[in-house]
DNA sequence: TGAATAATTGAATAACTATTCACATGTTAA
DNA sequence: TTAACATGTGAATAGTTATTCAATTATTCA
């Protein structure tokens, strides 16, 4: 969880080793690209985003059929599908009055997989 | 315009498809592993500990150069590094006053790859 | 047309979290 | 002991977010 919060003053704490900050700096990641990562993980980071990514992972589903699995109601299905689809993870077609939406690509699951490799878990 | 009101059902869940119910719910995560695969991804959702981790990715530094680095406050970082360290993200080891912090093994290098290619994969 | 159903959305709220600040802890050296 | 320094931590604060509720939009069908 981002915050933006006023920059804090650079803190003027001696250095120990001076190039080892600036090999740091330059393996680290571009602000924008960290920003970037961070973000997209902060997608995963949910409980509920999870359980919608891993019932999508076999089959697309309506809306309502999504929250009948999780157990939880039709909109706060819906708003955390919404950050899904901003998030580029899940894609949605409509069909009549229904909603089916699919994982975007097989990305999210190779992600679950690493992710689950250091959980210590491999069932699911 | 106004909207005729309808009041909504007690039972507001509504399934369309109950056998894509059921398979989805043996898809889906177990709970708890859905909330330690969400956890460990909420970690790895925060600008900071991105930095953090990269930072660590090609050699192990102390927190103040870390600080330096990062161009924060020690106290921000110890906090973060904290973080990382319960979720077992990274190692450390005192030497005399100094603390050094590493990568405590090299998953998390996989999970940023993979993160990346979905970062580079949105475009936007 | 209008009713019914599915999905979305905005507002409100409670819970969560990253940083700052002040202080504590732990180590080294005189 | 004392000082100095590196790091850790609790509390306070302010920004963030997931859910609920109510209303709206979208689509189908009688």
């Amino acid at each position: 969880m981002e915050m933006k919060m006023k920059k804090p003053p650079v803190c003027l704490v001696q250095i120990v080793d001076q190039a080892a900050v600036r090999q740091a700096k330059t393996t680290m990641l571009t602000p924008h690209t960290a920003r970037r990562l961070a973000d997209t993980f902060k997608v995963l980071g949910d409980q509920t985003r999870v359980n919608l990514l891993s019932a999508l992972a076999g089959q697309e589903l309506c809306v309502c059929d999504l929250a009948a699995a999780l157990e939880m109601s039709n909109s706060a299905v819906s708003h955390q599908l919404r950050v899904l689809r901003d998030a580029r993870l899940v894609k949605y077609r409509r069909e009549g009055k229904l909603v089916y939406y699919s994982l975007d690509d097989q990305h999210v699951v190779e992600l679950f997989v690493h992710g689950l490799e250091h959980v210590g878990h491999t069932n699911g």
